[in-house]
RNA sequence: GGCCCCGUAGUUCAGUUGGUUAGAACGCUAGCCUGUCACGCUAGAGGUCGACGGUUCGAGUCCGUUCGGGGUCGCCA
């Protein structure tokens, strides 16, 4: 038998394949023998499908030595089962198998392979690829092949040439940590992986390629979250002589096209919202409009109140939690009130009418005048934080809402997808780290026209062409309208007090290449592996990464990173520290200055 | 760097106020079984309770330290 004659994929057989010979190759799900009847369950990419062997098959001894995860090729009929199983598509047929060649045989996996299994994590990581062989990570690795194959052939209809930029390439701070790599051929110089291709696809626009995409492998050494990795993929497209409708309107038909053609979804035109809009209404830059309790600000009551914690606040707002007063026990408060807690506020005030945690220190008036902001009905229960920084009232109502939505399911099973834009974001926001402006999305981002003047005045109010793309509460993607001006911008950089020396060190290339020509142009980055996590309906971003890394940023299966031998290091100049085992045989890192202790182990 | 949760057979978990020999299910091994599909039945093997230290007559259980995993804040132009 020869398994290059592999006639279809073992999830496609239908009752219309009926007596059909076929020869089918996978791994073993699951072998039932019933004594004189052996049944074995095949599996590949596509789904299952049953082996049969009856009393009267000669391999039917050979058959009862087959275990889960064997690799089989079996040939046979395909036939009707006497009795069906609905539960699964290829449940009416069966094939009654004639040729059997095991192609490899396989020790007891260390957990289940089933998309039921329940194992820890880690451990399915260190075996990613027996986890991988579930159904639903193949869907997902599926959909996000589809995913990709619409993205090019939208930007190429489109007129986008698709061009890869470096991956070695050069550290350019003002952004997140860089991943480093020594350079052998010049000591002490280092490469940098880069964070996105931002600095690449704006020459490619002065180069005049017009309209470029990449599927962009992006790298920053950040801490990692549910919904982010070290090493990532980013949809990166930018084009030339447009303003920011063209960017938004090329870019909201791409995500409506990979709706329609991977999950069959027509999404309706994306709505637009200021970011101003957002802070205030949501608490938040991303906000999740698949649900209500939107923030209300109340600091102008709460001033006026007796109550201190209320009126010694420069901020107070409130969400109404309407119609849930009856969900939240003083336990479930209690349990809302350790998280705010540990988002940084003092405490979280809380009001259902009967009951109430701060009413009694309010006159009456003041509590219907809170009331009447926050549209308080009976059956509603209200959240009040109050604080110095209205940023940290504003972002811990925010998590609240989500929180409660969380905690009320009202987003489980939620297949509902609520696009829309946030635009006007600011230029700049005060870095308390550093004492000075930073640039909020980068310092390439056009201020928008009529703010320009600001720049002069009142940076801090500057608004520009900056847009995020936002779905249910994630940034999908983040982009704007770029600087096309060298005077304009020398002047944001001389704003953000970065030093002429390391602007030229830094950004030099950009700016001289900003005085040959450039068109106006504009772009945006799209982080593929979050439009694949809310295409599949997970929130763990690991579930549609093939190899992803888990918290600490390891690669458990492979065991990345490692120790290198002291000889790479030498070869690289990097000699101020080597690697040593102790007596337990652990590695441990030494600097130049300890070289001497280890000069015994080491030779 | 801060906070929260978790760590007990191969796997998922239970384990009472600290007290006899640490249990269950699934998986695994052996036997039986002709229509199963989470097959069924019988029997069996399988444990450094993450690690180290402490309290105690006695620790899976209490305390401390540490390692590992997850979530989150900071961070992520």
């Amino acid at each position: 038998m020869n398994y290059n004659k592999r006639t279809r994929y073992c999830g496609e057989f239908r009752t219309e394949h009926i007596g059909e010979s076929v020869t089918v190759c996978g791994w073993v799900q699951r072998q039932r023998d019933l004594g004189g009847l052996i049944f074995i369950d095949l599996r590949d990419r596509t789904g299952l499908v049953q082996l049969t062997f009856g009393a009267d098959n000669p391999l039917r001894e050979a058959a009862q030595d087959i275990h889960t995860e064997y690799v089989l090729c079996a040939s046979g009929v395909v036939r009707e089962r006497s009795s069906k199983n609905m539960q699964i598509p290829t449940g009416e047929i069966e094939i009654d198998v004639s040729s059997l060649e095991v192609l490899s045989r396989s020790q007891t996996p260390p957990f289940e392979i089933d998309d039921d299994t329940r194992a820890n994590e880690l451990l399915r990581l260190e075996y990613r690829y027996l986890d991988l062989r579930r159904p639903t990570l193949h869907r997902n690795l599926m959909l996000r092949h589809k995913i990709t194959q619409t993205v090019r052939r939208f930007y190429d209809s489109e007129g986008f040439y698709e061009i890869e930029t470096p991956i070695l390439t050069k550290s350019t701070p003002e952004g997140s940590r860089d991943y480093l790599v020594p350079s052998r051929i010049h000591p002490g110089k280092f490469y940098a992986l880069p964070q996105s291709p931002q600095q690449y696809k704006q020459l490619l626009m002065v180069a005049g390629y017009d309209r470029y995409f990449q599927i962009a492998r992006c790298l920053r050494d950040e801490d990692l979250r549910a919904d982010r990795q070290p090493d990532f993929t980013q949809i990166d497209m930018e084009m030339s002589f447009v303003g920011m409708e063209d960017v938004l309107d090329v870019n909201e038909r791409m995500m409506r096209s990979l709706y329609k053609d991977v999950l069959s979804i027509d999404l309706p035109v994306f709505p637009r919202m200021t970011w101003r809009e957002s802070m205030e209404r949501f608490g938040t830059d991303k906000p999740d409009l698949r649900f209500g309790f939107e923030l209300k600000d109340i600091t102008e009551t709460a001033k006026s109140s007796a109550f201190k914690v209320f009126n010694e606040a420069n901020s107070v707002g409130v969400i109404n939690i309407d119609g849930y007063a009856d969900r939240f026990t003083r336990k479930d408060i209690d349990s809302l009130t350790e998280f705010a807690k540990g988002l940084g506020v003092k405490g979280l005030a809380w009001h259902k009418g009967e009951s109430s945690s701060f009413a009694k220190f309010l006159a009456p008036q003041e509590l219907s005048a809170i009331e009447s902001i926050a549209d308080f009905k009976p059956g509603d229960l209200l959240f009040v934080v109050a604080d110095a920084k209205q940023a940290l009232v504003r972002s811990t109502l925010g998590a609240l809402r989500g929180e409660c939505a969380r905690r009320l399911g009202l987003l489980k099973d939620n297949k509902e997808y609520k696009f829309l834009w946030i635009t006007e974001f600011p230029m700049f926001e005060w870095s308390e780290e550093e004492g000075r402006l930073v640039a909020q999305h980068h310092p390439f981002t056009c201020p928008m026209d009529e703010d320009i003047p600001m720049l002069d005045t009142d940076p801090a109010g500057v608004r520009t062409k900056a847009y995020d793309m936002v779905c249910n509460g994630y940034e999908l993607c983040s982009g704007s309208v770029r600087i096309h001006d060298a005077e304009l911008q020398a002047k944001i950089f001389s704003i953000l007090q970065i030093p002429e020396k390391s602007m030229q060190a830094r950004f030099g290339h950009i700016l001289k290449a900003f005085k040959y020509g450039v068109p106006p142009h504009g772009g945006i980055g799209l982080g593929l592996d979050r439009i694949v996590m809310l295409m599949v309906g997970t929130e763990n971003i690991r579930d549609v990464i093939a190899f992803p890394k888990t918290q600490r940023a390891v690669e458990v299966m492979m065991n990345s990173p490692d120790f290198v031998e002291t000889e790479q290091l030498r070869e690289l100049s990097i000699q101020h520290c080597g690697v040593v085992p102790d007596q337990d045989g652990k590695m441990h890192v030494y600097k130049e200055a300890e070289k001497e202790l280890y000069s015994s182990v080491l030779e």
